[in-house]
DNA sequence: ATCTGTGCAAAATCTTTGCATTAGC
DNA sequence: GCTAATGCAAAGATTTTGCACAGAT
C-alpha cells in the first residue's frame, strides 16, 4: 500500500480539487489498519491538520466511498464504520472482532448460483467476514483496550 | 410461511410476556414481503393496534433480531432495514433493488476457505444479495439503481 | 473569474432511555 | 405479586444542510 510521498490525494480518490484537508483525510484513511468510524478519522486528521470540520470529513468519506477508496462495513454502536480498500478488484473484508484489524478477502459469491432462483437476477452484494486475527486468537481474550480501532 | 392461527406471538420470538403489542408486531413483521424499516413496521402495527409507541417497536425489533426472527440488512436512507427470516437455518437474503421484495438464499461462504489467510479464523459473516426480481426485470424499472451501504 | 471544498452551526433524523403504569404468568 | 412490557417524552447521537468565504484551476 504505502502511497508514499504526498501524492495520495491526487491518485487515490478524486475530488475536482485536491485540498490539503482531503489529502490529509485520504492519508489518514490509508493509514488505518483497522475498521474506522468517521469520528476516528476526524480525530486522526486533526492531529495533522487542526481545525478540520466534521462536515468536511463526512463529505470526503462520501466521496471516497463513491470512488471505492473505502468501503462501508455497516454500523457499529450507532455509527457507520469503514475500511480502506487496498485493491481495485472486487473483494471483501475480514474484520477481527477482537481488535478491528481488517484484511482483504476474495469473493465467494457466484451470481450465477442464484440467477435461477425465482428468476431473480443478482447484480450485486455486500459481504463482510468476521472472526479473529492470529494475534487475538493467541491473546487471552482480554477485552480489547478501549481505544482507536477497538473491537468490532 | 403462514404461521397459522394467532399463535405467532408465542411461537415466533419469545419475550417473557406475550403482549398484544408484541403479537401484533410479530404478525406485522411476518406479513412483510419486502425489506422494512422500523417505521414501516410501526405504521403497519398501528393499523391493527392504534396507539403503539415507537419505542415499543424498537424494543420488539431488537428482541426479534436477537432471536433470529428477523435480520438486519443494513441501513437505507438513514434508517435500519430488516427482513423476516423464514428459515431457522443459516441463510441470506436476496433483495430486489426495484421493489424491495426479499427472498431467501443459501449461503456461499465456506469459512474454511479463509482460515488459512494470515491465521485469521472466520467465525461469522454478513451477506446481502441485491438484484432484480422477475417482476422488476420485465417492468420498465424507473427508480433506484443500486447503492452502497445496504441500499435497496 | 469560476466553482469546488471548507468551517461553523443549526437542523433533521433515527434510536435509546427514564419513569410511572399496566398487565402477563 | 413479581416483573416484563408499554407509552410518552426527553435525551442522545450521528449525519446532513445552509451559507459565506478561501483557494485551486
Amino acid at each position: 500500500m504505502a502511497l508514499d510521498g504526498g501524492e495520495l490525494g491526487r491518485s487515490a480518490y478524486v475530488g475536482a480539487r485536491v485540498s490539503p484537508q482531503r489529502a490529509a483525510i485520504a492519508r489518514a484513511a490509508d493509514a488505518m489498519t483497522s475498521a474506522f468510524s468517521v469520528d476516528d478519522l476526524l480525530e486522526a486528521v486533526r492531529r495533522q491538520v487542526p481545525g478540520v470540520g466534521a462536515a468536511t470529513v463526512y463529505r470526503a468519506v462520501s466521496a471516497m466511498e463513491a470512488s471505492g477508496f473505502v468501503e462501508s462495513l455497516g454500523v457499529r454502536e450507532g455509527s457507520a464504520i469503514y475500511a480502506r480498500c487496498h485493491s481495485g478488484e472486487h473483494h471483501h473484508h475480514l474484520v477481527c472482532t477482537g481488535c478491528g484489524a481488517v484484511s482483504d478477502a476474495e469473493c465467494p459469491v457466484a451470481p450465477e448460483r442464484y440467477t435461477a432462483s425465482d428468476g431473480f437476477r443478482v447484480t450485486g452484494h455486500s459481504l463482510v467476514l468476521y472472526g479473529q486475527c492470529a494475534k487475538c486468537q493467541s491473546a487471552p481474550s482480554s477485552i480489547s483496550p478501549h481505544g482507536r480501532g477497538g473491537g468490532i
